[in-house]
DNA sequence: ATGGTGGATGCTCCA
């Protein structure tokens, strides 16, 4: 089973490009981030080809969802967090008892102080919220698999330079610090560096403001695949998708992926 | 230290 997760960045405006990666890189679910659209104008004329089955929570202009999949989804819902109806997770169960959770944590904007910048506070809050939710949840023999834009980027080498992003919002010790306990939690599995070691250098994420992102390479990973602990066995490769930063009108973020024997 | 780009929206917010 082939999992893929993308911040889209407005799914209307990258449908082609939605459509080239399914092609491509042929994933059986296809979880995207900032789809950018209510469901009612959600384009699923343009996918229902591909992924017959849908599971779309989106609203105008921010935010958004969607579980696009090739397999069938049950139980398929979405939930509110932190008392905000803003559209950042869905989920669904997969064929083998797999329940996915699709993320979109809050950006959490430029100042890393929740006592100056309540976006920062809103973020902090939905992972503090995220974890609890999993503390309460988990059980050794779950099979479940969280993915989305997490807008962290949790160890050294996920971000080009270390020091120089102490005190960006993404890179933030205090970030790091939730992130590590909502990982925790459920002793989440992080898929894609089961495969690659933490000395590595490993992006999802290039910033549109620079001039060349290829040429200065200023990434960050901040797209992640976990999985509990009864799937991590069943881990079989996991790709980021490097090359969709360089397509037609892309989106900062690029296509990260796992697969499952299961 | 600053401003850089891109998307949705509608004379500005968010990332």
């Amino acid at each position: 089973m082939r999992i893929a997760t993308w911040n889209i960045n407005s799914v209307r405006l990258r449908l082609p490009l939605v459509r080239r990666l399914a092609e491509e890189a042929t994933p059986d679910v296809l979880c995207l981030q900032e789809t950018k659209v209510p469901d009612e104008l959600f384009p699923h004329e343009g996918l229902a080809d591909l992924f017959p089955y849908r599971m779309v929570r989106g609203m105008k202009g921010y935010n958004g969802v969607a579980i696009l999949s090739k397999l069938r989804l049950t139980d398929a819902g979405w939930q509110d967090w932190c008392g905000k109806t803003d559209c950042r997770h869905a989920f669904a169960r997969l064929p083998g008892g797999i329940e996915l959770h699709n993320l979109y944590i809050p950006s959490g904007g430029d100042v890393p102080d929740p006592a100056m910048n309540v976006k920062f506070a809103h973020k902090l809050a939905f992972i503090d919220a995220q974890a609890a939710w999993w503390a309460k949840e988990a059980t050794t023999k779950a099979k479940r698999i969280v993915v989305g834009d997490f807008n962290v980027a949790p160890l050294e080498h996920d971000v080009w330079s270390h020091n120089q992003l102490l005190d960006v919002v993404s890179h933030t010790p205090v970030e790091v610090e939730k992130l590590g306990r909502l990982q925790a939690a459920h002793d989440w599995v992080d898929g894609v560096r089961h495969f690659v070691p933490a000395s590595e250098k490993l992006y999802s994420w290039w910033s549109y403001r620079a001039r060349d992102w290829h040429l200065t390479n200023r990434g960050r990973r901040l797209d992640h695949i976990w999985v509990t602990p009864a799937l991590a066995p069943t881990l079989a490769a996991a790709n980021i998708l490097v090359e969709a930063r360089a397509w037609p009108q892309a989106s900062d973020h690029v296509p990260v992926i796992v697969d499952l024997d299961v």
